[in-house]
DNA sequence: ACTATATGTGACTTTTTGGTCACATGTCAA
DNA sequence: TTGACATGTGACCAAAAAGTCACATATAGT
C-alpha cells in the first residue's frame, strides 16, 4: 500500500518533518499558509509537499484555486507497526538506563581488551 | 541526547535499515561478515556504520581485531515516543480503512466547503 | 474581460550523499 | 619478525536531492 522507503526518505528531512508538525497543528492548510511559516521560497515548500503527498503522508484536496494539505498518520503507522516497534521492544527493562549502561559496558570491555 | 535529525537521515538510507534488520536477527557482527550480506563495497558498508554509529543506533565494541557491532533500540524508541507517536494517534478508530475514510471525507469536505 | 491571487512546470545551480579506490594502521599467529 | 587478516583514512566520482528562477495555468471577484 504504502512504500517503506518513500515514507522514511520523506522523514528524512527536517524540513519536511516541520510541515508535517505544522498540519499536526492545524490540518487542511494551503500551501501559501504553510510557505509563510518555512524559511524558503514557495517552490522549495511545494516539492517538498510533494515528496511528503507521493509517500502518502499528506493528501490534499483542490478547493477552488486553493488547495488544502491534510497529514495522513496511515503510513507512519505502518512503518511503526511492520518496523519500529521490533527495534522498540528488544529491550524491555530500563530503558531509560541502557545508554549508560551501554556506555559503562563499553568501559569494562575496552579495559577487558588491554588485559 | 540523540539528535533525532540525524537517527530520521539514518533511517532514510534502505542499506542502513537492512544492516539494523542484520544486527537484529543476530546481534554482535563484525564488519567483515556484515559486508558479506550487502552487495555493496567494504567501505561502503563501513560508511553506512560509521551514519548508523553517529546516529546512535548502533553501538560497537573492539574485540581484538575485530570490531562488534551491537543494535542499539534507544534513539528508535525515543523518535517513537515523542515524534511518531503523536501522528500515529491522531486518528484511533478504524485505521485499517482510514485511507477510503479519508477519500470519501475530501468529498464530503468539498461539498461541505461550498456551503 | 480584466486583474489579482494561488498553484503548477521545466530547466538550472549547489550541496549532500552513496559508493569506490588506493593506501595506512593495527592485530593475531606462526 | 613476517605474513595474513580486519579495520581505518583521505581523496575522489557520480548520482540524487535541496533550493531557486522565470514562466505558465487556473480561479475568484469586480
Amino acid at each position: 500500500m504504502f512504500n517503506d522507503d518513500q515514507v522514511f526518505k520523506a522523514l528524512g528531512d527536517p524540513s519536511r518533518r516541520f510541515l508535517l508538525d505544522l498540519l499536526f497543528q492545524r490540518d487542511g492548510q494551503t500551501l501559501s499558509e504553510l510557505e509563510a511559516e518555512l524559511a524558503m521560497t514557495r517552490f522549495g515548500v511545494m516539492k517538498h509537499l510533494r515528496v511528503l503527498e507521493d509517500a502518502g503522508l499528506v493528501v490534499t484536496r483542490r478547493s477552488g484555486r486553493e488547495k488544502l494539505h491534510f497529514l495522513n498518520p496511515v503510513p507512519i503507522r505502518l512503518i511503526h507497526d511492520r518496523w519500529i516497534d521490533k527495534y522498540r521492544e528488544r529491550q524491555v527493562s530500563a530503558l531509560t538506563d541502557l545508554k549508560t549502561s551501554l556506555e559503562s559496558k563499553q568501559c569494562q570491555q575496552s579495559s577487558k581488551k588491554k588485559a
